[in-house]
DNA sequence: GTCTATACTTCGATAGAC
DNA sequence: GTCTATCGAAGTATAGAC
């Protein structure tokens, strides 16, 4: 399996620029034309520089996740420590660039075992952080959480969430309005706006 | 753009047989495995047959679609009319098979124009359907729709349903449980079990 | 309707010189 | 660390014989 292929520094300026390239690439066009051809070129190298950097496309792939989920997961922490974490998490769910990636790697890891772990590592560390966050969140909030777990509402806000912005992507908008003006609602209920917390 | 090639006859044995191989690797291995010789190599035909029945790639992959878009409107019109709609909506929204099927297409959208405008449409329809049938039944179920909009709750079922189903496909279950449970407990509410309606 | 043959492109990956 | 050179495999698509 191990290759006995020199391979370059994790650290080294163009294996980022590699990486850059390959997530831009991703979002404008979709995984299946991240080459190390087409990488290369937008990023100005040879494309044998790819195959000096990462020993396959997969683990270029797998590096331009991680790099992301990291990322993720350290902006997800911020916005729930935040004194305003439900419009925070809603705010930072419907990133659009952020749920299109997600969307593509989701769509790659059906038949790619390595993202497909990767994948589902992070969506669980995603997802237990969510709900243990919004456990204490609706009980601060005076929320019945027999009627609301706080599973079910996170299920409900991640889904709802990224649904949209998928579908608004693709130009189906049919009940977004509503749908937007309700979770507004309910946040403004709980958290007012950014500036303005509600007295009740 | 118009070629003088033959082209096969849209009910040809062979075309079929075409579409159901392109859509079994779509769903087993994705779409960036559907290339002419894999299709043609699990329906058992010569690659080149693939062009003699489509123009080009992206004309089988729409004709996949459409041929399953038009036979889910039929099920979803069927489901929405019947005794238990919520559940039939709910349980025809869940079939895992779809849901991968259609978020693979949706990936696919990003970068294909004719199989984005086919998507587009035809969720505009799925969603219209389920809203318009939404809104009576909220209605006849004595729902507060001032709370609880059409829309809002036609939006909310279809995200969660697919949201559900492709994360358990990714082997990501966290709050699945409770969000099940949640949804059973309202469905049964309201419709009981499919034998057994409710009196109030 | 199906076949052979073919043209052309792009891909991942590696070896070895500089 | 970056280059040239190259391999073999796979892809889309078309022409023309049968």
């Amino acid at each position: 399996m191990a290759s006995p292929r020199r391979i370059g520094a994790p650290d080294a300026k163009n294996r980022i620029v590699l990486m850059d390239a390959a997530e831009q690439l991703m979002l404008d066009e979709g995984y299946a034309a991240v080459t190390s051809r087409s990488v290369a070129r937008k990023a100005g190298l040879k494309y044998q520089l790819v195959h000096y950097y990462f020993r396959t496309m997969d683990e270029l792939l797998l590096a331009v996740f991680q790099r992301r989920a990291e990322a993720g997961l350290q902006r997800q922490a911020e916005a729930l420590a935040g004194p305003n974490p439900l419009r925070a998490l809603w705010e930072f769910n419907t990133e659009a660039a952020a749920v299109a990636l997600t969307m593509e790697f989701a769509a790659l890891a059906n038949h790619r075992k390595t993202i497909r772990a990767a994948i589902a590592e992070y969506s669980t560390r995603f997802r237990d952080a969510e709900i243990a966050a919004l456990r204490t969140l609706l009980r601060r909030y005076d929320i019945d959480t027999e009627a609301w777990p706080g599973p079910v509402v996170a299920v409900a806000m991640a889904s709802m969430s990224r649904f949209l912005v998928l579908e608004e992507s693709l130009g189906v908008t049919g009940g977004h309005a509503e749908a937007f003006d309700f979770v507004e609602k309910q946040i403004l209920r709980f958290e007012g706006t950014p500036d303005n917390r509600p007295t009740a």
